[in-house]
DNA sequence: TAGATGTTTAGGCAATTGTCTAAATGGTTA
DNA sequence: TAACCATTTAGACAATTGCCTAAACATCTA
């Protein structure tokens, strides 16, 4: 849950999963969507791998990048808690 | 939404959140639940404030803490879009 | 008004984060 | 193999963050 917190604290980062979700794409042509170097693009790649928001499966040169929906939920489902009427 | 996101990424925030969603609290109180500073606790309070997730309303002597809930929905908005099956 | 209690503000310090450039790695193609 | 392209790793640096102690502010009560 921190991992997860932690990877999406970044607007850079934000933006890269809405990136991902209209279409998987390439390390390079994420980094091509921002004004900031590409190792710096692959270190944030990097962190929302571990947090396990998005997939990265090699293909020939390229690494294509994809969403991990199901993380998503995980996330949700904590803030969840917070929306029910179970207070004391 | 950034200062949200950066409002929920610390462990100690996410645990006051959790406390007050049990029981609204003094800042006192609150503190008391952690082997941390009053000072540093405030300061935790502040950022959660300034995301809207929580209001403090001071009653005498006390400021009593309570969860802001529908600003949480506004995190599980932003989520929800990568569940969605509107991929391209 | 003093003194006590609850909370925040101020200032300082170490750890973390986001960025960069330079160099290394992985894979393709001539 | 050599040249090239895509990506990551390494190392450095400034900005941000979370913590602390000391001091200030706000309120209540004797």
């Amino acid at each position: 849950m921190n991992n997860l917190f932690k990877a999406l604290n970044d607007p850079t980062r934000r933006a890269i999963l809405e990136l991902l979700k209209e279409e998987d794409q390439s390390a390079g042509a994420i980094a091509a969507h921002f004004d900031i170097s590409k190792p710096s693009i692959s270190h944030h790649l990097d962190i929302l791998k571990r947090a396990e928001l998005v997939v990265g499966i090699r293909s020939g040169q390229f690494i294509h990048y994809s969403l991990n929906m199901t993380v998503f939920d995980e996330v949700i489902g904590w803030l969840m808690q917070f929306n029910s009427n179970n207070k004391k």
